[in-house]
DNA sequence: TCATAAAGTAAAGTCTATTTTACTTTATGA
DNA sequence: TCATAAAGTAAAATAGACTTTACTTTATGA
């Protein structure tokens, strides 16, 4: 699963604290989400899609082909 | 988080071991997210919209307004 | 009514998401 | 160069997703 989290956030000029703190999650969590260590929860990726007003799609890029 | 499994299982005249065979994963699984149990992981939620071909914003319906 | 398929549910176990604490590395600007 | 902000990372703990096994309840059709 690849993300555009890094671009959304350098587009408004955020920290990972800044983007950790919008959506109420850890810092370490918002990093490791933005670096693909894990994926986020459903929830807290529709929290992520509504904060850029964007789907979750277009933020979140499944590259599984099964 | 509400979600419209149901209703595309219906249309489809699928049973829930139906969808879980198709989801590749547990019949239990399938009932507990249909029935807003649990919410699936995203990759999950991911191909469950791909098997409806729709998006996961078309199938499941964050509620939290906070 | 009876058999059976489908759906619902529950417990125990595994795996992953997330937190907290805390430290290291990398960038940046004075 | 030095101080500091930002980013990266790691370990231990907790919560939630998912599996397997197994049982109960509800629908259905012969």
């Amino acid at each position: 699963m690849k993300n555009r989290l890094k671009v959304l956030r350098a587009e408004r000029d955020w920290t990972q604290a800044d983007l950790a703190n919008a959506l109420a999650v850890s810092r370490q969590t918002a990093n490791a989400i933005e670096k693909g260590k894990f994926d986020p929860s459903l929830p807290l990726a529709f929290k992520i899609a509504r904060l850029f007003n964007l789907t979750v799609e277009e933020i979140f890029i499944d590259d599984e082909q099964t």
